[in-house]
DNA sequence: TGTACATCAGTGAACGCGCGTTCACTGATGTAC
DNA sequence: TGTACATCAGTGAACGCGCGTTCACTGATGTAC
């Protein structure tokens, strides 16, 4: 890739840059992903991207975009091999979702970061994200529908859930996690073990009715 | 504050800088945090704060220092709300994260974001987040030795506790939460009773045992 | 009580740096006739 | 098939900016005698 003889004209600059940009977060965090720096690694002139993006913030909006996109793949993936049963589905998006957090930490963390854009100004970053949460929305209505999970506001058990397993990731993720639960969190099929089994009311006693 | 003829001695210089980086946080997250911003604030020239911190990192770490212990006095304080009940008191400790997170959002950011150092450089932030996570284990501990808390490893279960406060309040803090969620989120007791509710075992109908 | 001196807490100029963005430009590509 | 021309995707120099950090300095404070 470097080594062919440079063509005047990159090709897909659009996805190189979406690809730099990403590897400069992976390696030093948000403040690492600079126009400049994706520019250099995608092999261009400093100024080039302007051609394919309004300014920096349109960059970190595309990457965003694309990791919604991923993510929702990811949480799909684990489902279809999870099969057809409602509660088992359930679960897998969960597992897809720690999974993405894990292969892909500064991605993730960029996709929750505050310097992604949440203007009006980016429809489509706003439709994956949205369509990321359906995946988790379409799951719980299933499992009600089967009747494995009670019944009531979906929005407000569907926040409880992503809460969960979001922490589960932004804990293992920014690294804030000691040794030992490090590990587990580490784990994403033993995480998502572990909280499905207090989600099905493992862990308190419940209140004995007066 | 501004209208005191100036002394040359700021007085407490270093307590100065720390609100001031704070305050800049809250505005314009981790990226409106400079030594110079801070300095001018605090009224002070550029160089003043080298003679407090030994750089920006130094500084990041005496703020996020602090906040772990605000919030420690924050989850102990809703704690003696509580009364005595064990399980009322771990409930409390949520309640107290949450509240933090809700009413310091930029401190809270920055607390868990990958700016601050997590050398051995800052043993005492270590100390501080150390005891925040303590206050947690030690209710779990508690509840445990009541009998309203499963038996099992402690730090998996605190794992998964702090997992569902934290994902709570990262999601409403870092604003990523769509308009009807983000209410619930936004009032921390209403959110605390929704997630005890679950943890109590409300949201998964238990598997029958075959 | 007064004085010499060390120490401490600030100042302000200067450094080098990389950044985002703009601009006039040039090389490559595609299309109409 | 060839040619003129519009369009597109890059280049490279330049801009202004604010940053972190260093340095020699000076004003204020405290302490020993």
């Amino acid at each position: 890739m470097a080594d062919e003889k440079k063509p005047y004209h990159h090709g897909d600059l659009r996805a190189a840059l979406i690809h730099a940009a990403l590897e400069l977060v992976q390696e030093n965090g948000a403040r690492g992903l600079t126009l400049r720096e994706a520019a250099r690694r995608a092999g261009v002139s400093h100024a080039a991207p302007y051609r394919h993006f309004d300014g920096k913030e349109a960059l970190i909006a595309a990457v965003a975009e694309e990791g919604f996109r991923l993510m929702s793949r990811s949480m799909r993936d684990e489902m279809s091999i999870a099969g057809s049963d409602p509660a088992a589905r359930f679960n897998a998006s969960g597992v897809g979702y720690l999974r993405f957090a894990v292969e892909h930490p500064g991605h993730f963390r960029l996709m929750f970061s505050s310097d992604v854009p949440m203007d009006d100004k980016y429809p489509s970053l706003a439709a994956a994200g949205a369509d990321s949460f359906g995946v988790l929305v379409e799951c719980i209505v299933n499992c009600q529908q089967a009747g494995v999970m009670r019944a009531g506001d979906v929005m407000e058990i569907a926040l409880l859930c992503w809460s969960q397993v979001h922490g589960l990731a932004t804990l293992y993720v920014e690294g804030q996690l000691p040794g030992p639960i490090g590990g587990v969190a580490g784990d994403y099929r033993k995480a998502m073990a572990a909280s499905q089994f207090w989600m099905a009311g493992g862990l308190m006693v419940p209140p004995r009715d007066k």
